[in-house]
DNA sequence: TAGATAAATAAAATCGTTTAAAAATAGTAG
DNA sequence: CTACTATTTTTAAACGATTTTATTTATCTA
């Protein structure tokens, strides 16, 4: 009697002596049903606690009003936080959302992107794994004409829609504040050679440099991998320079953090013997002694605009790629106002 | 020519005049299908970049080789790396994952779970929300015989696997560590008074007590719903009492971040005027100043138990609800070391 | 009361795949 | 030449819904 297997319109028609059409209409509350009928349907629908099954409704319809998230990993507040932002765009809209981790490889990356591909997902949105350099699979979703937008972790060579900041006038604002504020040595650490943030941001680290006449030094540049010991690492090596830098730019809060920490254990005061500014605003940044400077970028904002961009595609044909470049904001906090300032 | 649909296994079909079983074998590489027409249907899938339908696939497979993972949030560290563990395990085991953020709501939990279930999902991990207080959702999948394992976040009467920590002992163990370091009025940041692990956390703290022959204020207990703002007024409220205490046991990193942030501004300070032992060891912890005090639960581990235990009901017919109880370790730091222990 | 119209239901096709059963083809032995 | 295998392919049903088309039944009009 209690069969295992859920209960099927099938089921429900063959009880009340119906067709399965009949049943279907009524389910979904459709006119020409007559009342007594779709009362005894929702009535034994409900007893029977029926479930639809998405599958086969997706099938029919072609459609999963599905939008799939490729992400480096959500254990960054950044992306946990706009993945959030993302979601709730995202149901406003009547679409849900299914999230993938790429922990920043590439072959994951690709992976990731197939199953969704697979799984009649109707559009993407990512940001690139650190690892990934080769973009044929992203190309191959635009030439399937398949909405794409990409966000924060970028490349070059892709035609799709984009939400990003400007990060080469960030940084250089972030360096210029470490200037302004006395610091005549300057560091930078970096994030992995190939990411293109992170690249741009060296480039308005050097743009800030030559504007105030202050040398720039490639053995002053340390890439890390995000992970905490690399940072660690990279941060000791920097400060074991001849001439340790009394300022440094960081790429991302992670990075600061693991320096900060490296730096504490060498008896190295912040801001006094080095000031640090760093990228992303994590609620972190507050609770460290000194509170870290950091860049902000609006969380929020970025993915609305990211599934707006989405939907563009989606509700429209042929929609030409667009970028959107939001504005950031730097966080001045203790790690980078130096008590006395060296200039005016 | 060009037409926007996806290549179907009817489309090779039809162009190579065969029979859709046919191509369907030779794609999945059947033993009975003549090596020339593999070859043939083969190089033809490679040439029109065919993707198999997963949908059309798992309807009538009826499976879907996928859980349903409800997290109340993906923002704390503990539940994305959790997640993290849980991919993993899943992967290799050959299924894959989709989660669903709860974001603390009771009303999301439910919604999210029946859209899981409509999509055919084979099994559920779940931590519940924090206003989850009705578990008529949970009890429905139980008796519908849907592998469930729950996990952290737990609740009485729920007849499911679950993967837990002991959190009374944990609790106490954590107290016993303050009182053996001097502290003498204790005082508690809980979590929700609805939030089962709290309450089993705040036994263990009041346990500690009385072993110790402390009193007991219930006034010294204060609720926190884990948000930065409350957390920082109940810990100013708890600081504002006439004894305001010289220990502090709060039930997870984020209240203690918000507390240690709150006292800081206060001038209040740790660990020499109230010291503070927490939950989660949250990688912050180390970076803060001072490093704060926590406990450790194998996250590692609570991510491979929970998808063994779905596993087990997956692969067999009825198994019975397992509890995997795990142990912690309390990792002691600078925000309960005092400087001039006040016992021997 | 025939004929037309409207209302309610049923039957059949469809989505893209898998699979069991049937059929076609080729090869081999008696 | 027939009968029997073994190999390969096709046919048809199925998965669980929606949707198009067809049919039945009831109601109305002239």
């Amino acid at each position: 009697m209690t069969k295992n297997t859920p209960v099927t319109i099938k089921d429900i028609a063959h009880a009340l002596n119906l067709s399965a059409s009949t049943v279907s209409r009524a389910l979904r509350g459709m006119p020409e049903i007559h009342p007594e009928t779709r009362q005894a349907v929702l009535q034994l629908a409900q007893e029977w606690d029926y479930q639809p099954n998405q599958l086969a409704k997706n099938l029919v319809k072609s459609r999963t009003r599905t939008i799939g998230v490729i992400l480096p990993t959500l254990s960054y507040y950044f992306f946990s936080s706009v993945l959030n932002s993302i979601e709730e765009a995202a149901m406003q809209a009547g679409y849900s959302v299914v999230v993938c981790q790429t922990n920043e490889s590439y072959l994951r990356e690709v992976a990731q992107i197939q199953n969704l591909l697979n799984s009649q997902v109707e559009g993407f949105i990512i940001s690139l794994a650190r690892d990934t350099q080769d973009l044929d699979h992203i190309n191959r979703l635009l030439r399937k004409q398949i909405p794409v937008v990409i966000f924060d972790r970028y490349a070059e060579g892709i035609e799709a829609s984009k939400v990003i900041v400007d990060n080469q006038l960030a940084a250089f604002k972030a360096t210029e504040h470490l200037i302004e504020n006395g610091c005549r040595r300057l560091g930078c650490l970096a994030g992995p050679p190939n990411l293109l943030i992170s690249n741009q941001r060296l480039e308005g680290f050097k743009e800030a440099l030559r504007k105030y006449d202050l040398p720039y030094n490639e053995r002053c540049v340390f890439h890390s991998d995000f992970t905490q010991e690399n940072s660690m690492m990279q941060a000791l090596s920097m400060m074991a320079l001849p001439e340790p830098p009394d300022g440094i730019l960081t790429m991302s809060d992670r990075i600061a953090f693991s320096t900060m920490y490296a730096l504490k254990q060498k008896g190295i005061r912040i801001p006094d013997d080095v000031a640090i500014v760093s990228f992303n605003n994590e609620p972190t940044c507050i609770y460290l002694s000194p509170s870290l400077s950091s860049v902000n970028q609006s969380i929020q904002e970025m993915g609305s605009q990211v599934v707006r961009l989405l939907l563009k595609q989606l509700e429209s044909e042929h929609s030409v790629p667009e970028t959107v470049t939001l504005s950031t904001q730097l966080m001045v906090r203790e790690s980078s106002m130096l008590s006395k300032k060296k200039v005016s």
